[in-house]
DNA sequence: CCTTGACTTGAAGCGCGGTTCAAGTAGGAG
DNA sequence: CTCCTACTTGAACCGCGCTTCAAGTCAAGG
């Protein structure tokens, strides 16, 4: 039931490193040792998901470590995720707007690339 | 007409030192020296404002500084585009996912945040 | 002409997110 | 009991994307 270090890692696809590097973030802990080996709870699984996630997202791992230990009542805490929810959204737009283009490069003849102005104009959308 | 570093860096809103660094990574070159310093043609903006709009993307300058050379013939590069557009789209997806989890956040009560079943759904979703 | 202040260079330093290394320890198979 | 292997630690190192620093140059304004 317990899980060793090399077996988080087999599942997560994280390396021990890491996840060791994250213990010392705070980002998890082990449930205890056999020996010296760290013994992972299986729930670890799901935190790791969730941190991955959230790292891929584009939170800092500071971020992250701040966000697990979240109770209801950090009303700063809230007002930081309400404001990485609008900074997320915004990434949204533009990345739809830079698929746009990337989808457009694909099939663009002008050479360079970047001349292009349909291009051009992307960029200048991006910007605002 | 011509543009020297320290308004080219006002204008894009880049620190001197990063237009240098850019510079020294084939991203942007100056067309000429007044004297010892970098004089810019007012084009090198665009080309900026594409820079930072691909990296903050997620482009890493070397990807960036290849893309920039980019001639209609280079198939691999192409290639390496129509990947990087699925990549953007996948992460389109997953920040949307994210986004809604963080508007989630802001009304949930559970204590700690991270049991939240709603959230925990979330990251499941997002691993796929 | 002299001063000022923005520029020049190369090298070193930084924060992030880890990986790698050296040296040591111990669970479990044979 | 011995051996193998996967684990343990702290410290050093890495790549990225810059910034900072020290030392020096020079264009422009007074």
């Amino acid at each position: 039931m317990e899980l060793d270090i090399g077996e988080v890692a087999r599942r997560t696809g994280l390396a021990p490193s890491a996840l060791r590097f994250y213990e010392r973030k705070g980002l998890i802990e082990a449930d205890g040792r056999n020996g010296l080996r760290r013994a992972y709870h299986p729930g670890v699984l799901d935190r790791l998901a969730l941190i991955t996630c959230a790292r891929d997202a584009g939170f800092t791992l500071a971020e992250i470590a701040r966000f697990l230990s979240a109770r209801p009542g950090d009303e700063a805490l809230r007002a930081h995720l309400a404001a990485k929810e609008r900074e997320v959204d915004e990434r949204v737009e533009q990345l739809t707007r830079l698929r746009d283009s990337l989808r457009h490069a694909a099939v663009c003849d002008h050479d360079p690339l970047v001349e292009c102005p349909e291009f051009k104009q992307a960029v200048r959308r991006a910007r605002r």
